[in-house]
Order: structure tokens, then C-alpha cells, then sequence
DNA sequence: CGCATCGCTGAGAGCGCTCCCTGATACTTC
DNA sequence: GAAGTATCAGGGAGCGCTCTCAGCGATGCG
């Protein structure tokens, strides 16, 4: 372990001392300047560079009540997390975005229900200023647990309906109209017994694209549905279900690429040629699988990264307008993402 | 976004009055309340849980110069932390060790070069305990950076050679190990003529699965080595390499499982069986893609989750060594994890 | 029974910072 | 040239907590 420098940080006293100032003026200085004369900002601001002066966030968050950190709370099971690329890319858009307004990323990872409460905890202990919950699934305690913390938050995805949940800002793909696009484009293709193979139902995304296809397969045939749950192990196994229930099928239409690229073993190990006899499409353009399969899957696309970028953006405006308060800025509201569908070879 | 609650938090001060005893009381009921008897300790107890009291860590930390919180420093280009679930597993390790000791998680992920600045900036500025860095490039400059501020530090692979790293703690796995297992695995299989596919060779990691391989084929030929990054279209390029060069290989190693579903497809365009032909092996065992391919893929796993947990661990009993100071506990040292060969059907 | 000792509680200072308010200086305006 | 008005710097209080130290009652021992 490198070791930590015991020689104490310099404060404000130090740096005002040396710049022959007061503290006053070197904190104004140091929180942008405005009212401070040319000559003194550059003297402070010499003084500061010299000492190496860093502001203790703590001493200072105690006086403001201001944290500049973010809270993201990742409630996911260890499966989801783990299979896909989804949440590092969302943590990537909001690091971005956290990081051009000066905030911290506070990572909250949950393992396991009763672990809620830690989080909730956590939150309602006003150590951030706001949070960033990923909480998909419909039973989730956690939108309570927040809307009782009065913690500003904006989630990723929409969540399930709990009472603290109906005016909750969101930021989500157009999950629904993603796979009416999809659906649309095998019936573009000449399709005709398309099947779907949903997620898991007790999340919104699943449900929403399981409504998607719905929308354009107004009357189908309930056997052409099967239940999947995101994985591919699932969706090897809704496929087989299909199969067997109608092996005249053509098209299949499956909620996420995890659960194409099952489905698409179990055609092949049919013998069924993909796109020729059943064609395939996915969901969430996930790079190491969908081009990684063969054939590469053609599916719809979500800008991941963005979504994250965006929840930040939201939060952090939610933030200001709440501190800049009454007029000029207004609350967020929800967003929904729009999605392209990609053409690989697989449909 | 939720609505923020005005009403402001009870503090010590107002338990104290409820309990009918001073902030001091409270102060050691809160902290452990050792040196308190326990009739107060119960009524102290009591007011807390009435008053819904979180103690402002602002204030603690501004007295105590702890903060519970340790920085996570990922400080990776963006194809690998998205290609491969390897950060998310850590994370929930190191997550999971943290939440144990009341610690939080502060997320730095670095946007490009000149972005190791804010890093450091941030992690001499005091904000943490300590922080979990993944630099895996031999030239990177954080751990450089992370000397100088001074913050106790453990690293996620074996850092580059830096003058400061040179006494730096770190988990690792075995990559050398693993890959010698890997190559005696398809010796034992009859295979001689064995080619390797390396890494991004700026990259520990990468060195040392080729340090592994070339300990088993100690005269390998040139030829049977060829230079990949990490990437299945690397893996790609490089197989076309290889087989160009040495149409008669009959064995594969390649750095990690993504490579080597790459070189996997150039096998079976080139119409070469795998095993049969050509045996191949990974390495990472990242079951997304590990346990899809066809055949699926023999590969070296490394529990990554538990190096993740050892980070944090290690950084953690650090501090608490370093906080009770002079004896019992003493500085951590690195670890070199196992690795275990995990058979599946392409070798 | 008196005195030293020990255990427990409370008072108070102060961590480093921001921000209000006062005072000083420079600049109008008549 | 005096009075009024901006403009800018500094003094000081206090954010909520921990921790040292003094005090006080209870206990042990001679």
C-alpha cells in the first residue's frame, strides 16, 4: 500500500495568510471569484498554487448542506448485472455527466433483498444531494423506500407502480415502439407466424416490448408467445416451447440478444436455417453477442450511454432548479428514449 | 424526481435533549457505546430511533479526517469495460466488502488521457480513505499520480513498473499459471504444434499469459506467436495470421475468451474443426461468451469476484492498521490469486 | 470512617468552511 | 467639495460532530 502522507493539508487560513488576504476572500476566490478585484484573484489564486490547496469537502458541505455527489443505486440480481454490458455503459454516460458538473459518483450496489433497507438508509441520511436508481422490477421496494427518504431521484427505466412511483421522473427506451419497429420488419419481410419470447414480466421493459409486439400482432396466436427471463439458458428453453407448439413459425422476436442467441441455438440444432427459415431479431443491440453470432443477430438498439448521460442531466437540473428555487427552472419530467433497429444477416 | 424534504434532520444535539443527557453521551452511544451503562445506552437507543437520527458525516468526517468512503478508480478505454462483465464482477466484490465495514464506494471512471489530472487532483484532495485502482497499462501514469498524493492504495492486476509502483500492494491472478495450465492442457492432449494468441501486450496481464506460455513452449516458433489486443476482431486478425503463416497448427491459446471466440470463426471459415483440427483455449471463463460459443470453450478461469473482495479487504485492513498505528496490525501485501482450468468442449 | 481510585457523564473547544454583515474605499452627483 | 452610493474586503458566527478533560458519585482499601 503506497503510503499516506501524514503532513496535514493546508486550509483556507494558510492560504489567506500567505496571500495576505482574508478567508473570506480567498473563499470567494476559490468559488468562482466574482466580487474579488483582479489583482487579489491573482494573488490568491498564486497562493493556492503554491500550497497545493484543496477545499476539504467536508468542512465545507457541512455549512452548505451541499454534497456534490450522486448516489447510483444498482438493484439488480447478480445475474443481470454480470451477463451484460448495459449497466458499465450507463455508468459510463452518467460518470460523463456527473463529472462535467464537479459531482461524485457514490455507487450503491445491493445484494440481496434486505439490503434495501441499508440502501434507503443511506439515502434518507442526506449524504448526497440526489440519486440514480436502476430499479426495474414491478415489486421493488426501493421507489418506496426513496419517495419516503425525500431524496431527489430519477430512475433508469420506468418503474414499477408503487405509490411513490406515479410521479416519478424517469429516463427509458422506447421499449414499446422498438419492438412494434422490429415486429414490423419481419412482417416487411413476409412473415407471417411470428413468435415473441418476452423477458422476464416483473419488469417494465419486458412487459413494454411484450405490448410492442402486441400492438402489431393484434390477434396472435397465444401460443406464439413464451416466457422467457432475459437469459439465454431462458431462452433457449421459450424456444423449444414455440417449437414444439408450432413448428410452422418463421419469425421470432425476442426481447433482449441474450435470449435471441439461445433461441438461435435451438433453431440451428433444429435444423432450421436462420434468416431462410425463421428469421430472428433481438433486443439491446449488445455488441459481444449480437455480432459475435453467427448469424449476426439483427436487433434494436438503445443508446445506453446516453440514457445514463441523461438521467445525470435531469437529476443534476432537478438539483439546481430545487436550489435556485422558486421561477427560472422547472422540475425534469420523464424521457423516453427513442430506438433504431440495426440489420444484420439474422432478419 | 421525488420531492426533497425541507424539514431538516434532528441532530445530536436534539437526541441528547430527548434522552435527557448531553451530546457527549450520545456522541459514544452512536459510536459503540462503550464507556456508557445501559440504562442510558436503552434511552439514548430509544431517542435515536424516535427521532429518525442519521449522524451528518460532514461533520463527523471534518473532526475525525475519516470518511469512509474508498475511491474505485477505473481508468480503462472504453472497449474493455464494456466488452466483458470482468468490472461489473469486481465491483460486487469490492462492493460487498466495503458494505461490510460501512464504507462507501466512490466510482472514478477516467474519460481519456488528460483526465488522469482529476483523478489525482481527487484523490489528494483527501476525499477517501483509500482508493482500488485498475491500471493495467504498463504506461500509465496514475499510479505515478497515486504515489504522490499519498492515499493508500491497493491495485486490481499487477500495476506497470513505474517508480512508484514499485512497492505497490495488488491482487492478481495467476495469468502466468493459467496460461502455463492452459498450454499443458493441450500438450497433454498430443497438440505440438501450439500457437499463441497474446494480448494487448502494454497490458500485465497480457505479458504474463505469453510468459506463461512460452515457460511450457520454451522453444516456441516465432511463427505460432501472434499479437492480439483483447478484442474478438484482434482475435480474428491474428488467427488469419497464424494460420497464414503455420497452416499446420493444431492447438490455440489466445489471452481471453473474446479473442478467442474471434479466431474461433476464422477456424470455421478456414473449415477446420475445432477440437478435432485445431484445439483452442481461452481465458478469463467469461461465460457470456465462454459458454456460447460453439463449441464451447475450454478456458482458464479466475474468480474475479474475489479478487474484487481482496481489494477491498486488503485496503481495508491497511487502514485500520494504519489508523491503530505502531504494531498488532501490520501493512497488507500483494496477493497472487489461483486460476483453474475449466474444460468444456474446444479442447 | 476517611481517602484514593475508578467509571461514567458533561462542558467546551475546535475541525475548515461559508456567508452575513459591517466597515472601508472609490466613485458618482449636485 | 461634500454627501451619497456602489463596490469590495474582513470579522465573526456557526454548521454538527468528536474528543479531551474536568468533575462527580460510587467503590475499594487501609
Amino acid at each position: 500500500m503506497s503510503e499516506s502522507s501524514t503532513v496535514s493539508r493546508p486550509t483556507l487560513e494558510a492560504v489567506a495568510a500567505r496571500a495576505g488576504v482574508s478567508r473570506a476572500t480567498v473563499s470567494r476566490v476559490v468559488n468562482g471569484g466574482d466580487g474579488v478585484r483582479e489583482p487579489l484573484v491573482e494573488r490568491v489564486r498564486r497562493a493556492v498554487e503554491e500550497l497545493g490547496y484543496v477545499p476539504n469537502q467536508a468542512a465545507r458541505s457541512l455549512v452548505t448542506r451541499r454534497h456534490d455527489a450522486v448516489a447510483v443505486v444498482i438493484a439488480e440480481p447478480e445475474t443481470r448485472v454480470f451477463a451484460d454490458p448495459f449497466f458499465a455503459l450507463q455508468l459510463r454516460g452518467i460518470s460523463k455527466e456527473l463529472t462535467a458538473h464537479d459531482s461524485q459518483l457514490v455507487l450503491l450496489l445491493t445484494e440481496g433483498r434486505d439490503d434495501h433497507a441499508r440502501v434507503g438508509r443511506y439515502l434518507a441520511g442526506g449524504h448526497v444531494d440526489g440519486a440514480l436508481v436502476f430499479s426495474l422490477h414491478l415489486d421493488d421496494p426501493l421507489p418506496e423506500l426513496i419517495h419516503g427518504a425525500g431524496v431527489p431521484t430519477v430512475f433508469g427505466g420506468r418503474p414499477g407502480w408503487g405509490d411513490g412511483t406515479r410521479s416519478a421522473v424517469y429516463v427509458d427506451s422506447d421499449n414499446r415502439g422498438g419492438a412494434r419497429e422490429a415486429v414490423r420488419h419481419l412482417v416487411a419481410l413476409g412473415r407471417t407466424r411470428i413468435a415473441h419470447i418476452t423477458g422476464a414480466l416483473d419488469q417494465t421493459s419486458a412487459v413494454d416490448r411484450l405490448d410492442g409486439f402486441r400492438d402489431v400482432m393484434v390477434d396472435a396466436d397465444p401460443r406464439l408467445i413464451a416466457e422467457g427471463d432475459f437469459t439465454p439458458a431462458g431462452g433457449e428453453r421459450a424456444m423449444r416451447e414455440l417449437l414444439d407448439a408450432c413448428p410452422d413459425l418463421d419469425a421470432v422476436f425476442a426481447a433482449n440478444d441474450l435470449m435471441a442467441s439461445g433461441a438461435l441455438r435451438v433453431l440451428r440444432e433444429r435444423g432450421l436455417r436462420v434468416p431462410e427459415d425463421v428469421a430472428l431479431i433481438g433486443f439491446d443491440d449488445m455488441l459481444p453477442v449480437a455480432e459475435q453470432t453467427d448469424p449476426s443477430l439483427t436487433t434494436v438498439r438503445q443508446d445506453i450511454e446516453e440514457m445514463g448521460r441523461l438521467m445525470a442531466r435531469l437529476l443534476l437540473r432537478g438539483l439546481a432548479a430545487a436550489a435556485g428555487s422558486q421561477g427560472g427552472l422547472e422540475a425534469p419530467s420523464s424521457v423516453v428514449l427513442p430506438t433504431t433497429l440495426v440489420r444484420r444477416a439474422s432478419a
